[in-house]
Parts: C-alpha cells; structure tokens; sequence
DNA sequence: GTTTCGGGAATTTGATCAAATTTCTTGAAC
DNA sequence: GTTCAAGAAATTTGATCAAATTCCCGAAAC
C-alpha cells in the first residue's frame, strides 16, 4: 500500500472518506460531528479531521452549531427552494456544455453507469442508486470543460445527499428520478438542448419528491 | 484587547484577514501563498494558518498546485465566462429577494455606503472603493433571507477580488461601475425587478471591464 | 543530461490548554 | 421524606502549539 498512499495526503484521503460519508447519506441531517470521532472512526490523526472538517464547512456541507461543533445540517423549505433554483440554473448549463464535447465513448461509458442505476433501483439498493447516479451526473458535467460550474455542483450536491438518502429509505428506490434514457436519447441524437431539459426534468423530479416528504412532515 | 478576542478563535481571524487579502487585492494573481510566510505575516500560529488556508481552497479563493503548494489563482477567460454566467444568475436574484424585504432605515444605510463608494471613486482610493462596493452588494444581499445564495456570491466574489484590484490600478477608480444610484432609486420606488436590472447591468459592466483587460492583455 | 545531495517547506503526531457539556451533590422548600 | 434547583466537579471535546518526519525543489557534481 506504500506505492499508493504515499503520494495522495492523509488530509485529501479523510476529506473524502468524510465527503462520501455526507454525499452518500451514511450520516443523517441533524448528526453532530466530532473531531475527536472521526480520529476513531476513520484511523486519522486530529489535524487531517480538523481540516477535512473546515473544508466540508467551507462547502457547505457542515454546518457550525452556536458552540463550537458541527453537525450535518438539516434541508429546510428554504433552503430547498434555494438550492432548487441554483441547481436548475447551473446543472442544465453544465449538460448542455457537456453535450458540445461528447464522444463516442463517453456516451458508451454514461450509458454502462445508468445501467448501474437501473440495476440498483430494481434491486432496491439504495446505496447503490446514490453513488451511480451521482457518478452518472458527474461524468457528464466533467466533460462541460466548466470546472467552476462543476465545482459549485458538487456544493449543491453535498448540501443534498443526507436529505435525499432519508427520502429513499422512506419511500423505497422503486419511484426514483431516472430520467437517464431521455437524456442518452438526446446525446446520441446530438441534441445538446434536449439533454439540458433532460437533466432539468431529473433533477426537477428529485426536487419534488423531498419537497413532498417535507410537506408531509417526513423530514 | 482580552474581552474582544478571548471569545472569537484564533483560526476564524486568521481566516477573515486572508479572505480579505485576497477579497480586496492585497494578494496579486499568482502569487504563492506559504504557510510559513503567513505565520509571520499575520502573527499567527501553523494550525489556524493551515485551516484558513484549507477553508479558502474550498471556497475557490485558493489553488493547489500540483505540488503542495497553493497560489491566488489567475481569472482566465473560460473561468470569467463561468463566473460571469453564475454572478448574473444569482445576484439580481438576490437583489429581487431582498427588495421585497427592504426597510427604509435599510436604504437609509444602503444610500450612506454609497457615498463612500462615490468618495472613493472621486479621490481614486482603489481600496476604500473595492471595500464599500462589497458593503453595498452584500448589505443589500443579505437583506434578501437566502443564505445559500449570498454564500455563492461571497464565493464568486473570491474568485474575482485579485483581478479586479489588477484593473482599478490599470485604469484608475474613475471609469468604475456604479450603477448604485439606479439601485437605490428602484428600491425607494420599491421595484424589486427593477432594482435586480440595476444591479445586473452594475455586474455585467465590471464583467466587461475584466474582459476589456483580458482581450487588451493587461491580465 | 542525469544523479545526488542539501535546504526549506509541508505534513503529521502527540501533548497541553481551554471551553462546554454532563453528572453529581447539596441544600432549601414544600 | 420528597422534589427541585443551583452550583461544583468530572468528563468530553475543541483549539493551539512545538517537535519530528516526509517530501519537493533546485543546485552542484558527474
């Protein structure tokens, strides 16, 4: 393991751990996070987990308490609706970037990962559903060449990913958001707007669906 | 001087003074940034420096260099294309939003912050102009009760302080955007559309002068 | 041009201090 | 005698620092 490790920092290897653990739902909205916790849970020295922390927060993705710890921040109304009108306005841009620079290729590649999802949906396996389409969508925007546009994505992702993982264990992943064949219908077609309305329609769909669950006072 | 900073931690001030070096210029484009040097510079111990620095990367404030060394990034044309696209999406948002919410005592402080904007303008202080526009945009933003979006915007801001302090010494403070006069009167009518077009074309008219200088090959 | 070596900077660890939360105790009121 | 509350001790957690280690870069030697 030393060829490997050595390189690639222990802070950027716990600033991911701790990303993936926010991004994929494994901590709830409302979870407080503790410096002297992570030390444990993710075998790390405390500075690391300090600065893997401040970054999440810088992010977003953390939120300081009053005193001086950090939870995972709760999805009001509000702030949904904030997020709603960024996400609409930055992630269409980002696919219709993306459809200007597709190849081959990368259509091919898209298309196993939505595979992935389909998979992941009919087999129920909520986990699996969030880190292939989070792969599916980011695959996509990373072929925009917009890598300030992408950078703000992830943001809006990572304020997203607890909330949604409670709206899938609730409801089941049967109903999920998978408006993928649309939008591989548009890139085969080399229609760069129809896959931006298509990405618009996913992301729009998700957006009701936590919307409802709010409403119901699910979350 | 105990009372004040007894209760504010360490790293949170070593974090506001190199935001705003940065935000108002005092770091040029490129220019590396050391851990070593800033303790020095801002008195400060290694942890909190790391953490102001590892919060600023997050934000975009900051980039890593391939080695592990981080600089003030320089504003490219695609990246000012980005930029461009996401501040003029989101900041008349934010203008529209609090322009239902504004308070007369509100325009009142707004109106004053102005006059040290056109102050400055007029004694060609770049800095006291750089550091009052901000106050105007982000008292009128806040006003507006979305704290996601003024969070993005501080983040655009960011990534766009260096460069902009780059122009104001090239050309002066004199030809400088203030279309505040137009804000203000939209506010006191309390046209909240009309007062997100003022503060667009404000940001569209500095956009342009970036790229003035850009195409000029001044940056 | 390639390799090796040394200086300097970043990374990481562990210790120490300070703040906040929780728990426990004690005393008064009912 | 029981209950409640105020306050103090103990525990947990965060903040900071200094030393040791690792790594990158450039200069000198080959």
């Amino acid at each position: 393991m030393d060829d490997e490790t050595r390189k690639i920092p222990s802070h950027e290897v716990t600033y991911g751990r701790l990303r993936d653990m926010i991004l994929f739902g494994r901590l709830e909205p409302g979870q407080p996070v503790t410096i002297q916790g992570l030390v444990r849970d993710l075998d790390a020295g405390m500075t690391p987990v300090r600065e893997a922390i401040r970054r999440l927060t810088a992010e977003g993705a953390l939120l300081p308490q009053g005193n001086r710890r950090v939870a995972v921040p709760n999805l009001t109304p509000a702030l949904l609706e904030q997020l709603a009108f960024v996400r609409l306005t930055v992630e269409p841009k980002l696919a219709e970037l993306a459809g200007a620079a597709l190849t081959p290729a990368l259509i091919e590649r898209l298309d196993g990962i939505d595979g992935a999802v389909d998979a992941a949906i009919k087999g129920g396996r909520v986990s699996d559903y969030l880190e292939s389409n989070h792969a599916f969508h980011f695959a996509l925007y990373e072929a925009s060449g917009a890598p300030l546009l992408v950078d703000i994505a992830r943001s809006l992702w990572l304020r997203f990913g607890p909330s949604l993982r409670v709206v899938c264990a609730r409801y089941g992943a049967t109903a999920l958001p998978d408006r993928h064949e649309e939008a591989l219908a548009a890139m085969r077609a080399g229609d760069a707007k129809a896959l931006a309305r298509a990405i618009e329609n996913d992301i729009q769909q998700g957006i009701d669906q936590i919307r409802q669950a709010q409403e119901a006072g699910e979350i």
